[in-house]
DNA sequence: CGCACGTTTGAGCACCATCAACTATAGTGG
DNA sequence: CCACTATAGTTGATGGTGCTCAAACGTGCG
């Protein structure tokens, strides 16, 4: 998997699924029709099952890619609910708004995870969406995600189960702040990150960073200094090695017991 | 509605919509059948649209109503996922246990509400559910829920938008923990149980704290004493009244900009 | 009544936020 | 290629918020 990440093109190509040829065809402006077949995240995609035509099932959700560049929305807060979204290829974060101007970060999505579903008790947003890099994601038209599931039993029970993971991941989240000090917080958030990408057969001891400080303090509920701090003082106790946005985990086991 | 509240015995005949003699059959032991038809929380329950037959829905949820004394478990945490469950009456508490005896209380739950989908995305409760008093709530075999849900869009639809309401429940928890100051936390606390209890007919001004201190605190993050101090500055800046666990609010609007 | 428990209030301290200075890095244009 | 700038990140000094420890005060119950 790392020699991938050396190799940028073919990289991109595994990741995004698309020849050069039909990337040509993915843009903002006018999202292309792929098919799941074809997607080399599809292993790993959350989605992939709500995608692909079982063989009880003839009809396969038509998805359509769109790029999205670092810094754009995928979604805003209080757009209506026309789609569900898988990052194909590419990091976002999920941003809550508040009243007073506040925000905070409600989390990170990992190329393969699914975005959105916080709007389907209202039908409205409640969050957006955000690229921290160059994205390429799947557009689930909301529609023919219910169609499905109306259709087919497996559809259905993977929507709730996602929902209901969901759920599971804030609650821990919640016992995170509620609970823990600013150094088990940026612990388990390294650990947190290292058991995804290891999920998602990258290295589960060296990763890129790809959110700032200030954004890993506005989900871990701290401010960007502190969590700086509480890098350093992993470095010191020998558990982490970082350069910048590079992490490299240098003792797992240890770093979960924080 | 405050009128039902002095009368005991007429207001858990409401809330139960159980008689007298339907009430004998109802125990820990020996849960009993009851119909939605006789309960008078129906209006007010989240599951109702689940349990009741509509016009091109000729089966409905066989409910039984179970009693659960005060300190009892709904469900522990662990539980294989046979039910989920409604709070006909009283309140009870989720908790998450953490690995090191810490737990956090992720939420509580008022009569008329919806407890357990924790459990959908893993097939066992992540949490256990403890009552805060005396209860009776509505016994939801899953199974028959699924099955209901395979058959009519109403009810899954229902279920969906339950499972994405309580992401956008604890997304705020996650902002409030992440971003309030404790009065702030302690204020909004007050304001949600307001607007719930306003929800369910009764006074969104006075009500009665069915949890401790302590409980407080474990839900927004705080120590038991910071709640106290909290409750005193905000009865010091005259926005609420409180005797033990009797609370009076005095200025909704202030309480809701603190 | 006495005991247990929940609650309130106080004093001191630890942790994290704030303010501020400095460094590192990347991007831009001469 | 190098200055120049802007942005992100690190580190230090200081203060405030909330935790810890502790004592006193109710309130309910055997």
């Amino acid at each position: 998997m790392e020699t991938l990440q050396t190799d940028a093109l073919a990289f991109s190509e595994f990741m995004t699924g698309l020849t050069p040829s039909q990337d040509a065809r993915v843009s903002s402006a006018a999202p292309a029709r792929v098919p799941c077949e074809g997607c080399g995240a599809r292993r790993l995609c959350q989605a992939a099952q709500l995608c692909r035509g079982g063989d009880d099932r003839p009809v396969s959700l038509p998805v359509c890619a769109r790029k999205v560049k670092a810094g754009e929305a995928v979604y805003r807060a209080g757009d209506p609910l026309r789609n569900l979204y898988t990052s194909r290829a590419g990091t976002s974060k999920s941003i809550r708004l508040y009243r007073d101007g506040r925000q905070q970060i409600t989390g990170f999505q990992l190329g393969g995870e699914f975005l959105g579903m916080d709007a389907i008790a209202t039908g409205r947003h409640q969050t957006e969406a955000i690229a921290l890099e160059d994205m390429v994601v799947c557009v689930l038209p909301y529609r023919e995600i219910e169609a499905l599931a109306d259709a087919y039993t497996d559809v259905r029970r993977g929507m709730e189960r996602m929902l209901s993971q969901e759920i599971v991941r804030e609650a821990g989240l919640l016992m995170l702040m509620g609970n823990l000090s600013a150094e088990e917080r940026v612990a388990a958030f390294l650990v947190d990150l290292s058991d995804r990408y290891a999920e998602r057969g990258y290295s589960a001891l060296a990763f890129t960073l790809r959110m700032s400080r200030e954004e890993i303090g506005s989900h871990l509920g701290m401010k960007l200094e502190t969590v700086s701090r509480m890098f350093s003082r992993l470095q010191q106790r020998g558990l982490i090695a970082l350069h910048g946005k590079d992490v490299r985990i240098l003792d797992l086991p240890a770093l979960r017991l924080v």
